[in-house]
DNA sequence: CCGGATCCGGTTAGATACTG
DNA sequence: CAGTATCTAACCGGATCCGG
């Protein structure tokens, strides 16, 4: 543990030592979201080769950061759990993404999107408030996107807060289909653009069911269930 | 930029990018700490190499958080200054130190001391109130540093606000001794032990001008100006 | 002294393939 | 699903050297 160390008597730099490695603080967001098994964390880091992936997570477990957990009815499967220490990075992610979001210039890595990352985010976070009056099934349709990932369908269950999210045909009705680009989508849900905007300039359509079409517009209004850096002002171009 | 990088569209992974490398947030640190010059980073960060500090403050000046600036009467010489988006890193570092102050186990790191490091933090953050009548000079002594780095000169004037350090003789009347070793002058400093304690077990003595002695008694005492990560809850061992 | 640049050897990370 | 194995490229640490 010494070995590569700063060799520096000072809080910051024990705490730089075990978070501030390469994809380390990235793949503390994804456990903090919740992601607890190997695959999701993969997906959740999806240009992370899963060498260093296991490499990190046994560094993290070595720091108590998290343990590992065998998973109920699923034997030779582990999940790696957020110890209380683990919980406690949530002030360091935090004042990253704060920080990223108001200071990085957005035009690069907006070259960078990725519809699984979008996706996933958002059926993390959106508050599906008002609820829907039914099960209700919202379908994605990215224009740009090769056929895999063109589409996509949330599941909005009202006796049910977790949402669900298939990147096949999930068998159930459409009630409400979305079709934009990814950049829109994605800059929507940063709250770089406002759907209303977006729709005003037809970068967005949303057919179907009006009912549940006029609840999706105010989940992803400002201020409600976007992205949590949406709404950050941003002070670079 | 886009070499190397996560691409991934978020804020976190964004700031990771830059923040999270090899001794960034160190230097980061020492930046905000108030050191402007090459050679006073170079002191804050000892164990980086001059290659690597200079490659990162022009990462630094590229990503738009240092700007270099000539500095007055001193042709030649450049000064590195942070810009808002620079001090604005501010909640990230310190974020990171009350969590490495929290849940990083400081015995391994014990090994690690270093008097040019603790004399620098101490220069930089000990409020000297109550004031000294006058200009005072504090001899620190560590019994078990070879004789480069055993004695170091606190010079507190009332009428100035920064305390000034040397590692040589200044050449005026030594006002108060301060006899001890590095790790308990460190404990100390980082709020491990207090000096009352220490002092009751004779790791540390203190003599000269009793009533300046009084005053530095009360500078190093709990809730005063000790290390800024001082009086954080330790939660591991 | 100040502010680096250069060279070299060891470590780390990425790409890709493969396995129980 | 949950990782290893292998090979190559990039990065980093340490020492040395250089121009003002």
């Amino acid at each position: 543990m010494t070995k590569g160390s700063y060799k520096q008597f000072c809080p910051v730099a024990m705490a730089s030592e075990i978070i501030c490695t390469r994809w380390t603080a990235v793949l503390v967001r994804e456990l903090l979201m919740g992601s607890t098994r190997f695959n999701d964390l993969r997906r959740g880091v999806p240009r992370m080769s899963p060498a260093l992936l296991s490499k990190r997570l046994k560094d993290l477990e070595e720091a108590g950061i998290v343990y590992r957990s065998p998973v109920e009815d699923e034997p030779d499967v582990e999940q790696y759990i957020l110890t209380q220490a683990g919980k406690d990075l949530y002030p360091i992610v935090e004042s990253l993404g704060i920080w990223g979001a108001r200071w990085v210039e957005t035009e690069p890595s907006l070259e960078n999107l990725d519809p699984t990352l979008l996706m996933w985010d958002m059926r993390r976070n959106i508050i599906p408030d008002p609820k829907p009056n039914k099960r209700s099934v919202i379908q994605f349709m990215y224009s740009d996107q090769p056929k895999a990932t063109k589409n996509w369908w949330l599941i909005v269950d009202p006796k049910n807060d977790k949402i669900d999210l298939c990147s096949v045909e999930p068998g159930f009705d459409v009630d409400l289909y979305v079709s934009t680009d990814l950049r829109t989508m994605t800059k929507i849900w940063m709250g770089f653009e406002t759907l209303s905007n977006a729709f005003a300039e037809e970068d967005i359509l949303l057919t179907g069911n009006s009912d549940l079409e006029e609840k999706v517009r105010l989940w992803l209004s400002p201020g409600k269930s976007l992205s949590p850096f949406a709404g950050i002002e941003k002070l670079v171009s």
